[in-house]
DNA sequence: AACCTGTGTTAACGTGTGTTAACCGATTAG
DNA sequence: CTAATCGGTTAACACACGTTAACACAGGTT
């Protein structure tokens, strides 16, 4: 699953670069590393990382420059800067150009990546799972499709997508019904409960093509989906 | 044009406040002056000021307490954090709450109105100059222009290439409508809201080229661009 | 001045989504 | 068996949003 996370790393110290590189790479992420500022903004417009971790004095480009940058073409993508400085002005100043979050050199290797997960948890969690597959058909999250074999992509509402999500996520095994209301509706009231009745209803009927697929009631409980 | 900018100061040490309020007003900015966090945090639902300036040590709520507060609110309002502490920790803290700048006592005046106008700046008038890729697309922001593949480039209104910007930094993650009402018109009030839509559709015709663009409704929320 | 032209807002009407209600059958406790 | 409860299904509803066109207005042109 992290192996989708993709990291842009910009570290002009090419041992310390290195080892960072490889000790994210051994928690599955994949990582491109660049040895200067210049190299990393050319990266980052070709590849589009998840993540950006990058050391603030380096040639060419400093890693500010770089980031104020990259925030003219994205708002939300989690920015880590490394520094060896310490003064509380270039936290303010990076902070301030939009930066996520801070590390002082040295620093532990657990720090980076507790740091990493924290802001990837935050921005990134929901829109993980790209494009799943469910039997015959292929359900793609973000667009908030459902696409029967070859046939003419059927558009889901949002609400179908999401609780579509949970129930794939989970796949043959018994969701709690108020599992699923509080993370979607927020709480689990009578009349919310007989909404998403209703969405499984809908949901049933827009995967009825496979009958592989069903989303089967476990009374008292909750439902849980089997293909 | 700055007598406009209403900033909202919270000082509890009425010397100190008083200093700063007669200042920023000899700059022509409106000013209004609470003694604690409580007083502050009643003031901002009733007026909506354009910019905080938060005293972190106060009576009744602190600084960053009420910043927390003022976040739920409105994701937007550019705040100033007042401090006398100079740790490393508590600036990250600040930041982490959703604070825009750190300021450490004593600080001069003139320090205080470069980081308002920078603040300011940044959310009146985004500069950019960057050429972004939508797609098969290309979206010239400064030019106002969107062209497919080799095509004639297309000419964007004003309001076209701001919202169309908005939503491309942040693709694939949901933008909420009010913010972007409150960014690009000023208030997010059921004209501003329709009027929006309309911009919605008019992109959504522009952008019909490329299949695998999408502008999502999020129902009660707001947008994504998916691509 | 009168006339276009392009832009953004407002209005009017249509569509889609999510919630609520009503009615039903199935399951289970007493 | 009967009553209570849970869930299935359908439809009614309110309202968020989509779409189109009319409109007002600012700038430029003749």
């Amino acid at each position: 699953m992290d192996k989708d996370i993709h990291i842009l790393l910009a570290e002009d110290e090419p041992a310390l670069g290195m080892i960072i590189k490889e000790s994210l790479e051994t928690r599955n992420f994949k990582v491109t590393h660049c040895l200067d500022g210049q190299a990393a903004w050319e990266n980052f417009q070709k590849q589009e990382p998840h993540l950006l971790v990058l050391d603030v004095m380096m040639p060419k480009k400093d890693g500010f420059s770089l980031a104020k940058d990259i925030r003219t073409m994205n708002d939300s993508i989690p920015i880590i800067f490394l520094t060896a400085k310490s003064q509380t002005q270039d936290v303010v100043e990076g902070f301030t150009i939009g930066g996520n979050d801070y590390l002082k050199k040295p620093f532990s290797m657990e720090e980076l990546i507790v740091r990493i997960n924290n802001l990837l948890n935050r921005v990134n969690l929901q829109k993980n799972s790209e494009i799943l597959k469910i039997g015959q058909f292929t359900f793609d999250f973000p667009k908030q499709t459902l696409t029967f074999q070859n046939e003419e992509p059927l558009q889901l509402t949002h609400r179908e997508a999401h609780l579509l999500l949970h129930l794939v996520k989970n796949k043959n095994q018994v969701l709690d019904r108020s599992l699923i209301l509080n993370k979607l509706w927020g709480n689990d009231d009578f009349f919310n409960a007989r909404s998403m009745d209703v969405f499984i209803t809908k949901l049933r009927k827009k995967l009825i093509q496979d009958s592989n697929i069903q989303i089967i009631n476990v009374r008292g409980y909750g439902y849980k989906l089997v293909c």
